[in-house]
DNA sequence: GAGATCTCTGTATACGTATTCATTGTATAC
DNA sequence: GTATACAATGAATACGTATACAGAGATCTC
């Protein structure tokens, strides 16, 4: 129990050489069937398992694919975060996992030069954050998923943030809202950016104008969404409608609803994005745009794992459709 | 790009031995300090980061520690894995994650003998799984967090669920109520056994009575707390106060309340277990019982580090206290 | 029956680092 | 002045596996 046994312990006992045993443990077609079976046999009654960084440090793989991500609390993240496990591990891939807040930025440099993993993926790429560059130019193989950069050579694989903005905006406006309140992100992602703009467009196309004093810039958590409701509903005239860039500030934006003491729908119709589980839940019954998580890293991992066999096969960007989940925070009233 | 520079191919560049790259890299003091300074130069002109599998054959250290997890989506699981990441990070160390649900049993057995973690942060331990025998077994140092099994020879961390399942049930009696809904969990964890007998004993000690009738086992999702509640409140004679054991089911319970037309707390108080980050939201403004995610994470990784430097000393089970926390979802009334 | 082909196995080596051992040069002691 | 200690470095090796290479039988071809 002290120390594992190694491939070339088991090759004594067997009577083979330690050659040999590691033919069988890749199944090499050239050994023998009944050697195949003897080393097998014994591989088993010693309950064997290679040792991975030895085998790693051969190979040059290490079945390990390393995750960056950010507030694995947000509830769309952890989504996120546990589909890509399942998906992971329905290939035999281990996962490490990185959280871009708690790491400082020169343990990731390391990290990303260290060949610890086969490939990345990273969930939180921001225009001011310089990972998703250190990544690319080290020549390991990157998937970006869920954010993007545009123009980055380097495989993305992201929602239709856009449309499904788009979507939201004329949904509202054939409802025959015209106030409507506009709760965005500070941050730098391709997410909240395009949420914004296609909303903004659809309402723009409808000839339905966005009053300035409308639009909230925010911050990511769910009390960011919670002051913004406050601020928009508590005005003397306030907006017949909010749409915001996800689920988690929806959520701040009904609880300032109802502490302002304002009724959804029948007072404010509410918008979200993300479709989070949550956001089916009483408690919130939230109209959302839906992300197709499933897809989204079924298709990422895909693209990471094609790449890694395959380095050398242009970039390529996926974009997935991204429909309107219509909840009880919206209701047609025209 | 093609190829990372190795400690040799800097040693040639520093015109040294790969030795004595080595020894500047682990800080052997046996080196010159100009040779030292010219090394370093050397490396950081080359930006130059020694292989991480290399040296954790050579060492046998990986600096990375395996993470068992379940169902990261939930609320607390993901604060607590959140957590987990901070101070893991905080100390250079990595943390491989696997999901209980997704992997399967032998790709748990083989990452446990594998060697490719210093150590196991197991956080989902349950009676009717193996996974904490085998990681125990296998003398790979481990730490069962949140989760403890009774009796099993190895560091754990745990809060104090009895007691604090305790002040949840004299809290209600002394309230006045009497007619109180538990509903507890299907499996086998020792945290949601404590906090069921704690809060039977309390009540037991009050000379309360529970009606079978208003006991419910459910699984654990949002929906399964929902449908307790709809079964408790639907009744002719509903019980004035629900207490779970955790804090996913009790926003399952005020929801299913809420779609009954149950008014909390006026006709019914709701207790939560956990106090996650959402129980404050004005959607739920939960009474619960706080686990200090914290400090349980503090205190085993603490102890995990520890056993890894000092494999044996004897095992150490740490209780922590979880206080009530009290909000709108109760109110005393008497 | 001799040469050729094929199947199987063992020997030797490499991955990149940490570390033991031996060696050189320098300083210290007498 | 030699003997000894010491500091600094290089050469060699080991971690455990995968694989190129070579060699030994066995089978086949004519």
């Amino acid at each position: 129990m002290s120390r594992p046994p190694t491939s070339r312990d088991l090759a004594r006992l067997a009577g083979v050489s330690q050659a040999t045993v590691s033919r069988v443990l890749t199944n090499n077609p050239k050994v023998n069937a009944e050697t195949r079976a003897r080393v097998l046999q014994v591989l088993k009654d010693a309950n064997y398992t290679p040792n991975a960084l030895a085998r790693a440090m051969k190979t040059g793989r290490t079945d390990t694919i390393g995750v960056f991500m950010t507030r694995v609390t947000s509830p769309f993240h952890a989504e996120l975060l546990d589909e890509i496990g399942r998906v992971l591990s329905s290939m035999g891939l281990h996962m490490i996992l990185w959280n871009i807040e708690h790491d400082p930025e020169e343990t990731i440099a390391a990290v990303v030069q260290q060949r610890l993993v086969d490939g990345f993926l990273l969930t939180s790429a921001t225009y001011d954050s310089t990972l998703h560059t250190m990544a690319v130019t080290s020549g390991t193989p990157t998937v970006l998923l869920h954010r993007g950069i545009d123009g980055l050579d380097c495989d993305q694989v992201v929602g239709d943030n856009w449309q499904g903005a788009y979507d939201a905006g004329q949904y509202l406006v054939d409802a025959g809202h015209t106030d409507i309140g506009l709760v965005t992100l500070t941050h730098t992602g391709n997410t909240s950016r395009d949420r914004d703009l296609g909303f903004r467009a659809a309402l723009a196309d409808a000839g339905v104008k966005i009053k300035p004093s409308n639009v909230v810039s925010v911050g990511v958590p769910h009390a960011d969404g919670h002051a913004a409701a406050e601020k928009l509903l508590s005005r003397k005239k306030p907006p017949t409608a909010i749409y915001t860039v996800t689920d988690l500030l929806a959520f701040g934006i009904l609880d300032g609803a109802r502490a302002v003491g304002a009724r959804v729908p029948d007072d404010v119709w509410v918008i979200g994005f993300d479709n989070t589980d949550m956001a089916a839940w009483e408690a919130f019954d939230l109209t959302t745009v839906e992300q197709p998580v499933h897809a989204i890293v079924e298709a990422g991992v895909d693209l990471l794992r094609d790449r890694i066999t395959n380095p050398d096969r242009p970039t390529q960007v996926v974009t997935l459709p991204c429909p309107l989940v219509i909840r009880g925070s919206t209701a047609n009233r025209r």
